[in-house]
DNA sequence: CGCGTCCTTGAACCGCGTCAAGCCAGGTGG
DNA sequence: CCACCTGGCTTGACGCGGTTCAAGGACGCG
């Protein structure tokens, strides 16, 4: 929960194209709301809230990203998805609920927040904002249930190159065409659901086939349509994701 | 798609409980509304909407049951949940969305219909109705997350022995202490991410052991706590379900 | 330079999916 | 009323894929 100095970004220049609150109020006309944004940095590796806890009010990414999991058996971390800029994260309802995941930072991370009776005055004074963030979730949730369905049938192959395009599509590539460096392998095993030995063993076999290349932790991708094909079958009938 | 002749339920004289239209519009005095609620009795087997094709509207389950899948590759079916009395399905946002997921009829089943144009109207006039639509499938999502994770985790005792208590919780017990015979050993076997013969296997491992009693394709379920016991471990840290 | 963390590779085991065959119950028709 | 038939359920045997265990390697950091 450590919080640094930083440099604070108004939504009025916040370039964030994603963002539900950018899009839905007008921050010009609007130095109230400005206000009333919390915005802090969350350091790597440090929780942003636990499971269980009650609901404080929606986390908006301003810039980085957030690990969502589940908290699972014996230390274990079961990955529910990986939110990146604009995402909206931590909050499921508006009775007085509690997280069901946690969330943790993965790399430094600028996070917006709003309290709930914030919120709620934002609900009264735009509908189409609900809307859109019961779009987001219902989208969310179509994703999520696609992933695992997926994992359940696919075998290790199809489960890695499934990983390694959702980090792909959803977070880029840098410069030199890698991943984010902050994905390790065991998260992409927790993504695949797996272990880390099998992940690294098919990265292993994707570098034979000239599909990726590995540069210690870095993963470049070099042909992400090989990717896609392993897992085409999966895909046909899919209309997400 | 064959519809029957019944008898209209309308919504003033509903005894469901769960049911989020008659929670939030009071019907002795929304003539109109009841008006616009169309109503239909589906027949087991049938289709009540195919992936792909466009959300027309949002539905309501007055009785019965409904199995929602996604469709897989070759034939198979991947059942994402099965929804009973005063549920909602086949609605996941406003703007023009398709269908997810199939929706098919387990048993002769009363669905009560909103169109589109009519549900706009009715976000209008009760926001509290939208609140409380984010919440169900927050929820939902949560459930279907759950379920999901903690099958990728489970061996095969404990798959089963979730699934069991799934439909047990979600659809009770008849007055035999018996599962609804609706449910098929496939649909154990697809709630469970596992085949047929497993779910089999497994259920004579639980007769052996005087948890359950089978007769013929019913099940009574003798212990429910045993088998709730059996997946203790996962639901330690389990909010939801 | 040494330590710790993450990654890699190999080998052995075993749980589960698959295939094949038989069973049982309910429905149909002679 | 019995014989047959069909679809769902059951059981056994087998083999593969993936998890697990163990050991060694690479990289980064103090």
């Amino acid at each position: 929960m450590k919080k640094d100095n930083f440099k604070r970004i108004e939504c009025i220049s916040c370039t964030n194209s994603l963002c539900l609150i950018k899009k839905n109020f007008f921050f010009d006309q609007n130095i109230t709301l400005e206000s009333q944004k919390q915005q802090s940095i969350h350091k790597k590796g440090n929780y942003v809230f636990q499971a269980g806890n009650p609901i404080r009010g929606l986390n908006i990414i301003q810039n980085g990203v957030i690990e969502l999991f589940y908290p699972g058996m014996n230390g274990k971390m079961e990955v529910v998805r990986f939110a990146g800029n604009g995402h909206v994260f931590g909050h499921v309802g508006l009775e007085n609920q509690i997280y069901p995941s946690n969330a943790i930072a993965k790399e430094d991370t600028l996070v917006c927040f709003f309290e709930n009776n914030v919120l709620f005055e934002m609900y009264q004074s735009s509908p189409q904002f609900i809307f859109d963030l019961l779009s987001f979730f219902s989208k969310q949730h179509n994703k999520t249930v696609y992933r695992l369905i997926f994992n359940a049938k696919m075998n290790l192959r199809e489960k890695v190159a499934d990983a390694l395009v959702y980090l792909y599509k959803n977070f880029g590539l840098n410069e030199m065409g890698e991943l984010k460096e902050c994905f390790s392998r065991d998260d992409i095993a927790s993504l695949a659901c797996t272990t880390t030995e099998q992940v690294s063993r098919q990265l292993s076999d994707f570098e034979k086939d000239k599909i990726i290349e590995k540069h210690s932790r870095r993963i470049s991708i070099l042909k992400p349509e090989k990717l896609k094909q392993i897992t085409e079958n999966f895909r046909i009938n899919a209309i997400h994701f």
